[in-house]
DNA sequence: TCAAAAGTGTTATCCTTACACCCATGT
DNA sequence: ACATGGGTGTAAGGATAACACTTTTGA
């Protein structure tokens, strides 16, 4: 229990910097150094000289190397499987990698997004099925359901450590037969997806799938390493995350109509809302409060304009939005 | 972004192990190598060569070193911070550790308890003020509010970086001038002692505190490294956790009477709760079964003998017991 | 005058909380 | 019989989910 024998690993800090524009949740993303194809994260080393500690750590890369301005940190998980994240210049040396979670507001960085901006991409990319704003996706109906319902039945009663069942799994996770669609699970969706072989990465990583490579169409674009599956798991946490603390509006410009606000909720959490309940919601727990201005930017009849209450945390213990129904 | 040089770090993980007996919650702590004062959490080196994910590392040094069977597993935070864990046999080789959270079953582990039972310590002992079961703790009247206080006034403005002031931080995790006590923020309260330099832990770090060095009384056992933090987070999740899944039957027999299970329940959120509205929530929930048995174990009306049914987890999507107000 | 979006009032329903009372056993 | 804990019915209050309608602008 004491002072066995530590490896030494190296350490990388992996950052979901999320933000939103133009009704679209998206996240930054290096392209590949190498090949110049898949898409992937940004990380930097912890280096425990330097940095006294992880978030400390992040910061200081983030701004050196991509000049955004990141408000709201998080520490998400720490990935350390071997081979679920290859890297093709592997030196033997094993490593791990610590996820965070960022969000920046696209207003703060002006002129380092207008350079960077090409970096920051739809996270419904790599997740089409995650965005039932428009009505169920059909990529969930088509080439989902039935692969992993081929799935399941392939593999009945073969593996015992696992609690579950595959099929039960299968219909939690994606809210089939009574199960409604949970969109917090975004994580459990991914994995599932990445365990019956069907996720370019699981391929990638070896893994068996149930039906014959070349017939699997792509499931959401691929990233680099274990990247999506950091970035399912910043998806999950932030839609968990809205419900119980007024994180949103770290992606809010300063001032923002009801409307807006509603639109950024409804573009994380991927479905929509009841406009009068998500209203009645933001005003009972005094979240906002008008700056008496209007903005007759969409069409209609002028919104008033809001700006955020930064007081409330200093009141109410846990000034969420509670997102009820949808609508 | 890409392939920078990354420094060579220890991996440790280091484990809550946590068990209830006698409706105590304790928490399996391995004694000081060295000095045998100040207790530990046990931990275990991370060797990539070895396993190949974090948790089958955990869960075969557990095994090894503790003949303890555990069930339940489930990584908490990965801890880093220079000057939070500071080894006294440091080598200058950097370390970072793991935190989990595992769950296991005094009844599982009869012949491995006997010997190992001096191992697991009531984690009150270690958080007095967070057992309110017997009401409020007095310990929390006593030194703890008004040093608190003192803490808040002597630091009015002084830490800009901060999003809330001393003394409203003070409030919330506390609950203190009309917020409610909140069980689940046992990990903020612990830091929040810790800024203010109130616990043994943050004067060995060499943090100054707000009175005269002498006159502070030991707030609760204090332990080696950050474990007492990670020991925190530990508690803090499991008490979150209850409430959305139904973890508490990882810790408890094959049968067991509704008012063990309450009492279990109630051991580790550290309050009460109301005896009929928690019966129709596990009733409702359909958590449990009867076994048909009675058990006349306690003096009264003999009780009748429950299980938990395996299979809900198949059927509901959040089975947990979402234990509403005290009693 | 019409489209497009902003903004409001009200009701049915469920869930939470709390009350108070009865039942079966051992001494 | 009485103490001890096991076990239940029911009503008040609040939060939630859904209903439909009015208002203000630009074209």
């Amino acid at each position: 229990m004491a002072d066995t024998h530590l490896t030494p690993i190296e350490v990388g800090l992996t950052a979901a910097i999320v933000a939103v524009e133009a009704e679209e949740p998206r996240i930054l993303v290096a392209a590949d150094p190498k090949s110049g194809t898949r898409a992937g994260l940004p990380f930097g080393p912890f280096d425990p000289l330097s940095h006294r500690t992880f978030e400390i750590g992040l910061r200081n890369w983030v701004a050196a190397q991509t000049a955004i301005n990141v408000g709201y940190v998080e520490q998400l998980y720490t990935f350390g499987d071997r081979g679920r994240h290859a890297r093709p210049d592997d030196t033997g040396m094993h490593m791990i990698s610590v996820g965070y979670l960022a969000l920046t507001r696209m207003s703060d960085n002006a002129a380092a997004l207008r350079e960077a901006h090409a970096g920051f991409e739809p996270w419904y990319r790599f997740f089409p099925w995650e965005d039932w704003r428009d009505g169920r996706p059909g990529i969930l109906d088509q080439p989902i359901v039935p692969l992993l319902e081929r799935w399941a039945k392939s593999g009945k009663s073969s593996e015992p450590p696992r609690p579950l069942g595959r099929s039960e799994r299968m219909r939690h996770c994606f809210g089939i037969g009574g199960s409604p669609w949970d969109e917090e699970k975004v994580l459990d969706r991914y994995e599932l997806l990445y365990e019956a072989g069907l996720v370019e990465e699981a391929r990638r990583d070896g893994r068996e799938a149930t039906v014959p490579r070349g017939k699997i169409p792509p499931l959401g674009e691929a990233m680099r390493f274990d990247h999506r599956r950091i970035l399912a798991t910043a998806i999950a946490r932030l839609r968990a995350k809205l419900k119980y603390r007024p994180v949103v509006f770290e992606l809010m410009p300063d001032e923002f109509t009801l409307t807006d606000l509603q639109r950024t909720v409804e573009a994380i959490s991927g479905r929509h809302l009841h406009k009068q309940n998500f209203r009645r919601l933001v005003e009972t727990a005094a979240l906002v409060e008008p700056t008496g201005e209007t903005s007759t930017a969409t069409g209609g009849r002028p919104a008033a304009l809001f700006r955020f209450r930064r007081d409330v945390v200093q009141e109410r213990p846990a000034p969420g939005l509670r997102l009820g129904g949808r609508s």
